[in-house]
DNA sequence: TGAATAATACAACAATAGTTGAAATAACAA
DNA sequence: TTGTTATTTCAACTATTGTTGTATTATTCA
């Protein structure tokens, strides 16, 4: 994954508002959701709303799929997967012994670090 | 998690100099770098990367220890887990087929959606 | 003690992001 | 066709963030 995608990510996802859009279509699964009923669920301007699919569009957080007059919009979860793989591409290099030590301390002892539970990640700076 | 909780932690991975420190220190894992070997390692002014290094620490993703007049700092990795396991909390909320297609689209089939690994086994439908 | 070093705080400015209402585009329905 | 609905684009304004140099605090060492 290049640097700016990672970093178009994070930002598409560090407002609130959008966060919230993220997640309502994480929720959402396949079905996704079209742009007026996500608008009227979160309670903001369609134009406003807008705004914000597109930023989460274009950091590829979304889909969108044209339905005649309507938008749905997905979530894309592969490219999360994706993220968390470049974000622990060689955690603790050389010393996977402390990748377990942090892993055990994290709420959520079940999320698999990548590089850790398998094959070496390509190292693209 | 809270939600203000995530926000800062995607705003303070917005910024490529920020991810490249955060990168810098998970690949250097529970030994860290002081302050002044990561501003010449990434080549900025100390006082920006000051500026940089406070608002991930302030997020969490990163935490310090002074040692003399040095000051100590390593890359927060539970907290990267905990923040994987909120965004894809109610992932496809009631039907994990789906979260299984989108696992497997990803380049990192291995990562585990904590969710989804966390739900009965025992698939009905 | 006094000089040197590590790091942060502050102030000023430059740059970017967020919100809103009005207008434009495009599809549907009568 | 004409009117209605769904969504986006645009322009203006407000708010926030990023960078830099200087000053300050705190620690080490001669």
């Amino acid at each position: 994954m290049e640097k700016n995608t990672a970093t178009t990510i994070f930002e598409s996802l560090s407002s609130g508002l959008r966060l919230d859009v993220y997640r309502l279509l994480v929720r959402k699964g396949t079905e996704g959701m079209v742009a007026g009923e996500i608008a009227s669920t979160l309670d903001v301007p369609p134009t406003n709303l807008s705004f914000h699919l597109k930023a989460l569009t274009q950091a590829g957080m979304l889909t969108v799929e044209a339905e005649g007059r309507f938008q749905r919009y997905r979530a894309n979860l592969p490219l999360m997967l994706d993220l968390i793989a470049y974000l622990t591409e060689e955690c603790c290099s050389g010393h996977p012994e402390q990748c377990a030590d942090m892993r055990a301390a994290s709420k959520c002892p079940d999320a698999v670090l990548p590089p850790f539970s398998s094959t070496p990640q390509t190292s693209e700076k």
